[in-house]
RNA sequence: GCGAAAAUAGCUCAGUUGGUAGAGCAUAACCUUGCCAAGGUUAGGGUCGCGGGUUCGAGUCCCGUUUUUCGCUCCA
């Protein structure tokens, strides 16, 4: 384990060192998990994005993308259930460290009031006999009348208090009425903290005239508002897909490891829509294709399992995570659930308008249902780079540090280097980087010797460098070099592109997942 | 959120009982070599995370704060 969280520091300093993540805003001291991505960081997951898209809208006759705002209606949120789920005033323990939901602590104190009263009540009927007048008895009895103005005191209070959401005044009740923890026993209690997960802001540039919008939790919602558009438009006929990749946000509590969980990140979402009762044949379809499209990357077929979840969420009846073997363990990269019709029913209960659609084989209408495949590029990007990073043994006794990225996603493509930086040769290698640079992101380097370029290349992931020597001048033919078994080949120069061409394009990767 | 540890150059780190900041690598220039990181000369780069305090004097001691990592907690 100590040798693993090594790993992971040495993958994060690599990462800032070769320009792939920088910590936001770094010269301010930074920004509690955020983080920027750099020069190849960037290249890296842009390829990340569009090895996920092309699987998806290139393979699929009948999977389409959109992209949609991040501004939602705030109603939508309401319809997800994300509003409600995440509104609560919490308070800890201090000594337990447990946390509570504030309201329930004191609804759990009323509702002991009203025991006491019941019990009073009882008590006095047992004492009576026939003769009680059990009315009578709670209007007049002291003791009862004493538990019910307390009882009324607090219940008016605490209801004010919610109305103004006042979260001070809350604490002030369960200190006032020396609420304890039921595990600890103490009154230790932090200050009462309102926990939304959704981010607000405010429409609209007047005082008056604003309206509280979210910025979106996650990016399904976007989708499911337009899949009718989409559909008809699109003359998709079920079952059909949409994709989506953006930027959502959630307030989490704790942010924390990296780029592993912020709260600004990035989703590549599909919605797969189905007819009802059929939807867990297609889960475990998209269950098995996804996983399918992790396997290709070839980081090692071992460093991926599934983890089906046993408690669901509020929308789902099948769900599982991709999980990928992290330095600090396995850890959820992709969720594939079945989401039901809840958000589509949702939607229509919400806006009033109806979402089914016409099914002309069964001749009737249906609001489908949904499968969802829910990926964070962040994640994918530190699943990737922690799986390429490797520190690497020489037979010299040298010590090689190597990002073994599939040659697809690699930010650099190929270096191009003079041998000697004088006698032409640079005039020479510059030639072919002119030739080449429509096809492949390519990089030039001249300076030091050329093992220590190579070393260079390795470091940020290039699958290929090539090299201009003396005889190149004459024969017109380079040699080149490969990243992960440092062999070396001479080559002419007209058959660079395809040499190079082969390896790292999407369709190499994509033909892996149709083939297998 | 609670607890622990840490923060000095782009990276990894030294820095003595408190006395005005160093190395290696990296970066840039020139010379040299030329197929797997190690030659020479030179240069740039740090208000030691930030803010207070103690002191004649703080990178060093004290307090607060920010950020990061780890453990709990949370994660629709």
């Amino acid at each position: 384990m100590a040798q693993q969280e090594d790993v992971f520091k040495k993958l994060i300093s690599h990462c800032k060192e070769y320009g792939f993540v920088f910590p936001s805003s770094e010269i301010y001291d930074g920004l509690s998990a955020v983080y920027d991505y750099g020069q190849m960081g960037v290249e890296l997951k842009n390829n990340i994005k569009k090895y996920w898209w092309d699987s998806m809208v290139l393979l699929h006759e009948n999977i389409v993308g959109i992209d949609s705002a991040i501004f939602m209606h705030p109603t939508i949120w309401k319809a997800s259930g994300h509003v409600d789920a995440f509104n609560d005033p919490l308070i800890d323990n201090k000594d337990s460290k447990k946390r509570y939901r504030a309201d329930v602590l004191i609804e759990d104190l009323i509702a002991k009031m009203d025991e006491k009263v019941e019990k009073e009540v009882e008590k006095a009927a047992k004492r009576f006999g026939d003769n009680f007048d059990e009315a009578l008895f709670r209007q007049t009895n002291p003791r009862v009348q004493e538990h019910i103005a307390k009882r009324e005191e607090l219940h008016a209070r605490f209801a004010k208090a919610m109305n103004e959401n006042d979260l001070a005044e809350l604490r002030q009740i369960i200190l006032d009425y020396e609420i304890a923890c039921p595990l600890s026993g103490t009154r230790n209690w932090t200050d009462v903290r309102q926990f939304n997960l959704m981010f607000s802001t405010e429409m609209g540039s007047t005082a008056d005239g604003t309206m509280k919008i979210y910025l979106r939790p996650e990016t399904a919602q976007g989708i499911f508002v337009n899949y009718l558009n989409v559909q008809k438009t699109g003359r998709m006929r079920i079952p059909f897909g949409i994709a989506q990749i953006g930027k959502a946000f959630r307030n989490e509590i704790v942010a924390r490891q990296f780029i592993f969980r912020m709260r600004e990140f990035e989703q590549m979402e599909m919605q797969f829509f189905v007819r009802p009762g059929e939807e867990l044949k297609w889960f475990a379809q998209w269950k098995e294709t996804r996983l399918k499209w992790h396997k290709a990357l070839g980081l090692g077929d071992a460093k991926y399992r599934y983890h089906d979840h046993e408690k669901l969420a509020h929308y789902a009846n099948a769900a599982t995570d991709i999980e990928f073997e992290m330095p600090f363990g396995f850890k959820e990269v992709e969720g594939i659930h079945s989401r039901t019709n809840f958000d589509l029913s949702n939607h229509e209960k919400y806006s009033g308008k109806k979402l089914q659609y016409f099914d002309p084989e069964l001749n009737e209408s249906y609001v489908p249902y949904v499968i969802e495949t829910s990926i964070g590029v962040d994640r994918m990007f530190l699943s990737v780079m922690a799986g390429s990073y490797c520190e690497e043994q020489l037979p010299d006794g040298e010590t090689r540090v190597v990002l073994r990225l599939p040659a697809a996603l690699a930010p650099i493509k190929l270096a191009v280097l003079p041998l000697v930086k004088k006698d032409g040769l640079p005039e020479k290698a510059r030639e072919i980087m002119d030739m080449l640079r429509f096809d492949f992101k390519c990089q030039y380097d001249e300076k030091d010797s050329i093992g220590k370029r190579y070393r260079r290349q390795d470091a940020i992931g290039t699958p290929f460098c090539v090299t201009v020597d003396h005889d190149t001048l004459t024969d017109n033919c380079v040699t080149i070099r490969f990243r992960d078994t440092m062999e070396q080949k001479r080559v002419p120069i007209c058959e660079l592109a395809q040499i190079i061409g082969e390896q790292v394009s999407m369709k190499s990767l994509l033909r892996k997942i149709v083939n297998d």
